[in-house]
DNA sequence: ACAATGGTGTAATGATCATTACACCTTCGC
DNA sequence: GCGAAGGTGTAATGATCATTACACCATTGT
């Protein structure tokens, strides 16, 4: 029963109806966000999202979920780079600056801590999927450049947590609250990277380390 | 007309009525929180509610703006004690941690960024009450130690915004993230501290400025 | 005591949705 | 072509509020 080519209907169906909800999420917020309008905006019917999702609060899962990405990919194509620390961190700042403080994914930040007000148990596990695996790929680096004989200032664990604090955490606190879009500050950036190589006693001469 | 007794009941019942829609808020949300669930918290009539905030969304504002405080007295405290610049900015680090990670402080964040999605300078107001004037703080104390011969790489303003980020931002981030109450991080807190002194290139034995 | 000013309680009023029900239409295997 | 499985459109259904209206009570200055 129920052959290929309904669940690939199916599967187009649900795309859409997640496209549609996302903009109109990120847009008016989930309170305010209609199920009517998404089906408008989705085509479908509404029979259908309620067939695929079940009901509003976990359409909101399923589209926070799949929309959910990590900078994990992104530390781990730099550090591989085999470049000296310096520039793979300054690399890696412009990476996580670019990712993290992407409209779409400001968007998806601030409706998952609307939510979290009356579910704290959803911010938490986004976070989970998002900032955690970001911090422990910046750890493993931290702690390659350790055993190679680079010097750092402090434990892997905690420098990531320094860098995650300097380059996402505020920065999107920024976006937040001054809006999207007013923060391309390109050589900022470089003044932050190098406040962390300051505050990590990281030598400016390093070499790529084997 | 309206002689002061009648002006010191309505600040009576303005001020019972803006306790309970912040409890209220605070547990439930904007969206979720009822007005009728607030009137009967307070006390008193849905009609002095309306005669006295016109409505739902002009009761938030007061909410919210009666209730933003910055971390500006705090500052200039710690810095008039006369103390040298470490043991000062421990003391400032302290305090700010104190403050913006107050359970009351952490749930009006929420408010206000669940708020910033369908109105974003609901949330400009709201940091330019609060951080602005916390950084603005952290600047003149980092300029008069430098005019009083305290070697400090970087620019008062550029060191008040990575103080505030690392303080502030990132902290109430993991609050929001992770529960509230999951950071009463003593010595992580003096560990900060020190990566910020590190990075600002602070001399450690620096005695107190004139 | 006496109005009057203003708060109180309660009950409309009206909108706005989430959610459900239902009758019609499409598509696909046969 | 046929029939079924599943999608579509549309229209209830029911709840939940913000907001308004109104008749009653309390307090205050005279």
């Amino acid at each position: 029963m129920t052959p290929l080519p309904d669940d690939l209907r199916l599967d187009r169906r649900r795309k859409a109806i997640i496209a549609a909800a996302r903009e109109l999420f990120v847009e008016q917020g989930y309170e305010r966000a209609t199920l009517a309008d998404i089906v408008t905006r989705a085509g479908g019917s509404l029979a259908t999202v309620y067939k695929l999702f079940g009901n509003k609060d976990q359409l909101l899962e399923a589209v926070v979920f799949e929309s959910a990405a990590s900078g994990e990919a992104l530390i781990r194509e730099a550090a591989a780079a085999g470049l000296a620390p310096v520039p793979t961190l300054h690399r890696i700042a412009k990476g996580l600056h670019e990712h993290f403080l992407d409209p779409d994914v400001i968007a998806l930040v601030r409706i998952v801590i609307a939510r979290s007000i009356s579910d704290p148990q959803f911010a938490r596990q986004f976070f989970e999927r998002t900032a955690n695996p970001t911090r422990e790929a910046l750890e493993d680096v931290f702690a390659r450049w350790q055993a190679n004989g680079v010097a750092m200032d402090g434990t892997p664990g905690f420098l990531a947590e320094m860098f995650m604090g300097l380059f996402v955490s505020d920065l999107q606190t920024q976006a937040i609250s001054h809006g999207v879009g007013i923060s391309p500050l390109p050589d900022r950036l470089q003044e932050r990277t190098n406040f962390f190589i300051a505050a990590a006693g990281i030598n400016r001469l390093a070499e790529s380390p084997a």
